[in-house]
DNA sequence: CATGAATGAGTATTCATTCAT
DNA sequence: TATGAATGAATACTCATTCAT
């Protein structure tokens, strides 16, 4: 799977075979068929991999940021994700750039639902996010922006801009858009 | 390239052969070789005319939203944007699902330069907005969250969500991160 | 498929490739896949052409024969039949030696059903069959005991022993037994 | 080598590899390669063990039979073959039935061979067959006759006839051709 | 100009066989 | 002695590209 991931970074999708990744891993194609069915299946162990990643992320932040204000725990969050998908190598960061390939649909379900429980025990904690109207819309946007604005910046960094600036920047828009809706500063 | 779209739809990314265009197209393999060099110049064609298409529609928009305010002139170009990736089949939308296949990055490019542009005849129209501490971030920020909510939801829509809440949120968002910024209201 | 036949010969059935095929044939292996859907195919079209020759054989042979004693029309099929098998190098007889790898079976039917019609016409003529008790079974014994008798020899050829001694030795064989059952000559 | 009986029937040759019959055999595929060279080695060694059985079969047979007349022997002989042949879930059928990738004319020779052997001593004690002309041929071709109308019969069987029709039939062909031959009736 | 038959390099997958443990 | 992981040669099939007609 290691070889998998090296792979898909040196030879880009296309030019990724099962006799390269045998290669990488010092193995033979023979041997890369004992512990996977296909090409598909290596593929898809490394998707699910990712999505566990990240359910383990969120689940090992949660106790930490539940009681802090919004921007904070955001920023937190964001933080974890750009280790994580930077780690290794930028494993995670190969496989979201080509995203299309691999069915990680299936799995980023898992990572939203772990996303969405945060979610609910955050906004249990601070009552007033329920003043929010429409918080499904609302989130969904969110979460949306801030992911998507990290993929796309770590994917194709700008040199103009840093990246702690572009969490500051996300952090605020939640900040100003979360004060304004609920008439209160999201910070404590 | 209309058969390429449409193989793109009907047959997906790896579904695609020269062949399956060239029967599309009611042609012969060897005429779209008069006209492609290539398979990859045959995406690299349809990328492009999609990146002309976004340049054309921010182009032709710019004189209606110049002197908007802020949220109603993000408002206007995101439908235009729903449009244009609808149109046709939603062939402009297949392209962005496949993007990683395709050498997007370097024609989204010139979509980006348009919309900077467009930024820039803005801002010079609305010089609050020179308040804004470090413009360059913000703006990345502020598009790419706008873009990638909408393609986002285009490519998985959502049930329990409508577009138009989604596009809703996206300007309120804006609006109160730029009232927040400048100290007045994006509205006039 | 005439490269089909002779790498049958050439190589045997397992050392067959599409490969080899193709080399025989002196056309590459994208060719052969023009005119073949898949290597099955090959040899299931090879499989039919059989079947349509021995069809072709015995409709031809008929108006010779029926009118024929039953011992004469039989040496004159079988003699038909040991040619059909050995024209072109023996391809037919070697379709035959690895006939429980090709879907032989199927198109052995049609031959089979070629035969019968054969036999009815025959028997309508020499209505003194008819006293066959179970003339069923008897005709399925007789058929398969000439048609192997000859396959075996062909295959394996004894060199004690000749063809057209085989070939007398089956007609006699049926000549006495139907004799035996019709109570009268099968000759005029 | 039961294991390869049973693989055999249950995935057909082709389907058919050492780790299936190591795993039916309920042991690893090293240990397979103990006891034979290699894949090749087994099925000749089944082979070899059908005709070892055959062997048998006709010199356990031979004291009941010699004294027989001629068509009693004979059906005596092919029920006996019946049995064998679907004795232990028709494994030899089976064997029969992909003759061609099996080294079968070799360990078939030796059947042949203890067949002959089994037509001297009926010969001897019925000096009356001597006075068949060119003997070898019309052994040679009763035999063939016989074995292949029983092995056709059982591997694809006729739902209009039944086994013993078909022996009887045989019988009767053979009883027939030995009274014309000879002049004199088979039986006692 | 258009055609589409021909090409053949490239790829996923299988499986008999080996050999270190 | 038994194991089964590892090997890698072998093979059917695909498809972008070419070029004679």
């Amino acid at each position: 799977m290691d070889a998998g991931f090296t792979s898909l970074k040196l030879n880009g999708i296309d030019g990724t075979t099962t006799k390269h990744i045998a290669d990488i891993a010092g193995v033979s194609v023979g041997s890369v068929y004992e512990y996977f069915s296909s090409k598909e299946d290596i593929y898809a162990q490394m998707t699910k991999l990712f999505a566990d990643e990240i359910v383990k992320m969120i689940q090992k932040s949660l106790p930490q940021i539940v009681d802090l204000p919004l921007g904070e725990a955001v920023r937190f969050l964001l933080h974890r994700y750009k280790d994580l998908l930077e780690q290794n190598n930028e494993r995670f960061l190969q496989l979201l750039t080509h995203q299309s390939r691999f069915a990680i649909d299936q799995y980023v379900k898992e990572a939203e639902s772990s996303l969405m429980a945060f979610a609910m025990t955050y906004i249990s904690k601070h009552p007033e996010l329920l003043k929010v109207n429409d918080l499904l819309t609302n989130s969904y946007v969110l979460i949306n922006a801030a992911v998507f604005s990290v993929i796309r910046y770590l994917s194709q960094p700008n040199s103009m801009i840093e990246f702690d600036r572009v969490v500051e920047v996300i952090v605020q828009i939640i900040e100003h858009h979360i004060e304004a809706l609920t008439g209160q500063p999201s910070k404590t």
